[in-house]
DNA sequence: CGTCGTGATACCGAATTGCTATCAGGGGTC
DNA sequence: GACCCCTGATAGCAATTCGGTATCACGACG
């Protein structure tokens, strides 16, 4: 059976006449005949009542008629789900972020832009901390990753940077630092400090030690954990939390941050990926979100 | 697009190797070239990523080969559907049945029996009697029916005799008549008469009442109903009913049947459809009928 | 009883399809 | 590094299929 055939027999089925079938398909009678007759021996089945007033659908006809109308219509949008699929408007994407960046706007209105660009993709979020996003990415598990630094090979990955972040104070509302609107870092030299942990995020780690270092000043760190974990304790009063300004969007009203002078915009945000997924929805992932930075510039 | 290249699409997509794909086409390796190539330009997509290693599929090509998988398949049912469908093995029917033969073998092993041989065929019954039966034939609203009697025109209506029946008396359990296993027509001359109506059931009745005639009696006739009226009257005492065998599948265990020597099998009980009607189903369905009363005569 | 319109058939040219031979190019081997 | 072997792509030719023209058989209609 070929397809022809099938258009040729939905043609003929809805003039219910060969000749004017033929015209609306642009071809001669003759021609017309042969195929149907060719589609009625293969199937074994007279599909077509002929007669001096023109051709009626047998009940066999009729059937097929239903079936090879469905059949064109789904040829139709396969291959329109093909394009769709080529254009990176189809699929699956499975993006990993560090749970610090939740409800961040980089990340929502990437997603929420994506989505709209390319409806028919299926978004998978995996909430991640940096290293096993890495992982994830290597073992296939995720497409891209929104993620702190990127000490990574550039001939496996690939990477846009998203933001640049910066280290910040976060005290809570009634401390007496709160009331400066920008602090110098030897302020902090004599309060009990609470950072992000060395073995979770090591360049931001580094990158406070080091301003400590130049301005010969001994931190007195009482406590390493998770961005989440020193906001809270903070709360309670424990000390003075330095954490990256990306949490900004997860501060609590109880407390309040502040920027200093000697910590440099030091963390990037990046989007990373492997660099030979040459998938169409990555790439289309990949420019939406890009373009969606040039738009905010303008 | 050509079904061809949907084909060879699928087979190349399998061995993801176009001259082993070629080979199990039984073509040449530079004739399916041409046809992937041809399909990738109809649709103005790369579906396989081409490599001295062989050819693997691209996303899009991913996509496309679940869709020509489902089409291939639907195509081949659709010709399965189609020959069905002619040989009337799918399809509808619509019986029409006298209510009377309602739990008759007739019409129930008629209607199991098709079931099992064309378990496709959406079957609907619409009890009616005779009348109404022959004007929904003509009005096209029921495809065959089971009916008393035939007054038809055989150039309009075919039919087929499904069985031949008498009329029965019909007495309760206790009833001095009931003694008797065959009566004879005097034993009727001084009992009130409960008989199918003339409007119900013209032959019936008329062949009754010759039976009287021949005899020289004169029937009391007290009531004129039909036949499942007939038999609660008799329940009720209110006399001697007459109906047709074809209620005996239908007595209660309160009313006894005793035949009448005069009484001769007078009506038949017909198949009947329409002569024009070319249907395939219905033409299986009275197929099958007939074999089942061939196989019960064995 | 002829005319009209229907679909079927016969035959021929054109387009499509398939085949053989050959090419370009990336791995693997010595 | 030169070679060999495999991959798929390309070119040119043969076979098949498809479409077009001319014509036929047949039933409806006037």
């Amino acid at each position: 059976m070929e397809l022809r055939q099938l258009r040729y027999f939905v043609a003929t089925a809805e003039a219910q006449h060969f000749r004017r079938a033929a015209a609306s398909l642009r071809i001669a009678q003759p021609a017309l005949s042969r195929q149907i007759k060719a589609l009625e021996t293969e199937i074994g089945v007279a599909l077509f009542e002929r007669s001096p007033q023109g051709a009626k659908l047998t009940e066999a006809g009729r059937s097929l008629l239903i079936d090879a109308t469905r059949i064109m219509n789904d040829i139709a949008e396969a291959a329109e789900r093909t394009r769709r699929t080529a254009r990176g408007q189809r699929g699956r994407l499975r993006i990993a972020f560090s749970d610090v960046l939740s409800g961040h706007p980089l990340l929502t209105r990437s997603i929420s832009r994506f989505r709209r660009a390319a409806p028919d993709v299926e978004i998978t979020l995996l909430p991640m901390v940096t290293t096993p996003q890495i992982e994830a990415l290597r073992a296939l598990q995720v497409d891209a990753g929104f993620l702190f630094h990127r000490p990574l090979d550039a001939r496996e990955f690939a990477w846009r940077e998203m933001s640049r972040e910066a280290a910040l104070v976060v005290v809570p509302r009634n401390h007496p630092l709160a009331r400066r609107r920008t602090l110098r870092i030897e302020d902090l030299g004599d309060q009990p400090l609470l950072c992000v942990g060395e073995h979770i995020n090591p360049g931001f780690y580094r990158s406070v030690l080091a301003a400590f270092t130049a301005a010969s000043i001994t931190p007195r760190i009482v406590q390493q954990a998770g961005s989440l974990v020193v906001l809270s304790l903070v709360e309670t009063g424990m000390g003075v939390g330095i954490v990256s300004s990306a949490l900004r969007w997860r501060i609590t009203p109880q407390l309040v941050m502040r920027p200093v002078e000697e910590f440099l915009p030091s963390t990037s945000v990046d989007l990373v990926w492997r660099r030979s997924d040459r998938s169409a929805v990555l790439h289309s992932f990949i420019a939406t979100v890009t373009a969606r930075k040039e738009n905010k510039a303008r």
